[in-house]
DNA sequence: ATACAAAATTTTGTATACAAAATGCACGGA
DNA sequence: TCCGTGCATTTTGTATACAAAATTTTGTAT
């Protein structure tokens, strides 16, 4: 008899990625905010692990940008400054126009059904009041057009930058009123996706970064 | 008297950085050839310092996408498939396009300046021998251009890729026959740059980069 | 009281030690 | 001969120990 009890065995993670992801999840949520200390006797102690695995998960934040080391002086939480939550927005543009356009000649039927799932499932969560049904929604959309560019480099980098975006982003979709729009949105994109359009795939999805982009910049300037 | 003597004080790097610079150069060059395991003993004692930077190098060299960890397994140099070189450079193409529109922008007079020296340079280098001068004034060239998009991310993100173009060999500018376009189409780059004129900008940036990737794909085709 | 210097403390950077898991190999039995 | 079990080795994962640098504190002299 071979073995047929599938066991999960990824039940299994190095500590090292334990902390990394608590770290950065505490970093992106604003718990630890920029500028604060990361000291690894302190981080060690708090977590119930020793230096090493916090070395590590440090090494690994410091590559992705969330944490910036000053020599023999420690880490420290990166500053989020005007000019470079600008410079990010920029690339993202390009990144999504540039995805976008690949999705338009490479997406499959399959993924446009579950695309036009995705919108649908966007749709739902809006009149619930659940907030992070409505992001995790808004997510799942935009990977969706991400994998049909088959590009998985490019999944990957606009990932990325995605992520950093979620140091900003956390309150955008608070505002009730850009919600109904970014709804219009995602079914126009879903559309052109559908039709081929490359030029109003892109033209959507710009004004869809675009709105997202003014209103971070909205909750910033009225929380600062 | 105020200290006027300024001594590099940079000149100070831990070592997980020097290691993992090392591993890199080597990973890109060829020398730790893909599926190839990095043992962290053995690298240590080759490189003549303790686990515990070697460690540290590889979480970076991990998120970097050079290597692949297997849990309870250790490191490997990542493998290079055909699509994922074909991904790269898809993102690149956008990613120069993207560069050279900002940098119509934006660019300044001082900028444009260095510019045309730099084509000058690699002007003078085409007739001479030496390919790495050569190599040296191609990438001067397009790094004035990064820089003149006055965008710190991008920067960091297209040198990122440009260095993993590495792995697909640098011996593109091997290729005499088409060293006179290139320098045609620098040419045309800084004249479209210095007319603000978006279009051309992007059509000769396209075509140089183009270039370069048949070339490479030239170069490995012939090789393998 | 203030400024400067030296010692003590803190914190990172590096090395090593120990534990646990995986791999390989040999030996024994069917 | 072939397969499986178990032991030995290798290698990673984690913890701790030690060294060097930076910061803070303390003490002293002006």
């Amino acid at each position: 008899m071979t073995s047929d009890f599938h066991v999960n065995m990824n039940e299994y993670l190095p500590l090292r990625d334990v902390v990394f992801n608590t770290l950065r999840q505490a970093i992106l949520r604003g718990e630890l905010k920029p500028g604060e200390r990361l000291m690894e006797i302190a981080l060690s102690n708090r977590l119930g692990v020793s230096r090493t695995p916090v070395r590590e998960a440090i090494r690994m934040l410091e590559l992705e940008g969330l944490v910036i080391m000053i020599p023999r002086k420690g880490a420290q939480v990166a500053q989020i400054t005007e000019q470079d939550m600008t410079d990010v927005l920029e690339v993202r543009l390009g990144l999504e126009e540039l995805a976008v356009r690949f999705a338009c000649e490479r997406i499959t039927d399959e993924e446009l059904e579950k695309l036009g799932e995705a919108v649908q499932e966007f749709e739902k969560s809006i009149t619930n009041a659940d907030l992070s049904a409505l992001a995790e929604a808004d997510v799942k959309f935009h990977e969706i057009i991400y994998q049909a560019t088959h590009n998985q480099r490019l999944v990957q980098i606009i990932n990325n930058i995605r992520e950093q975006m979620y140091r900003y982003r956390i309150e955008y979709l608070k505002d009730v009123e850009s919600r109904k729009g970014l709804l219009k949105e995602h079914y126009a994109i879903w559309a052109a996706l559908k039709n081929r359009d490359k030029d109003n795939a892109v033209k959507y999805i710009c004004t869809h970064i675009v709105n997202q982009q003014e209103a971070i910049r909205r909750s910033l300037d009225g929380s600062e």
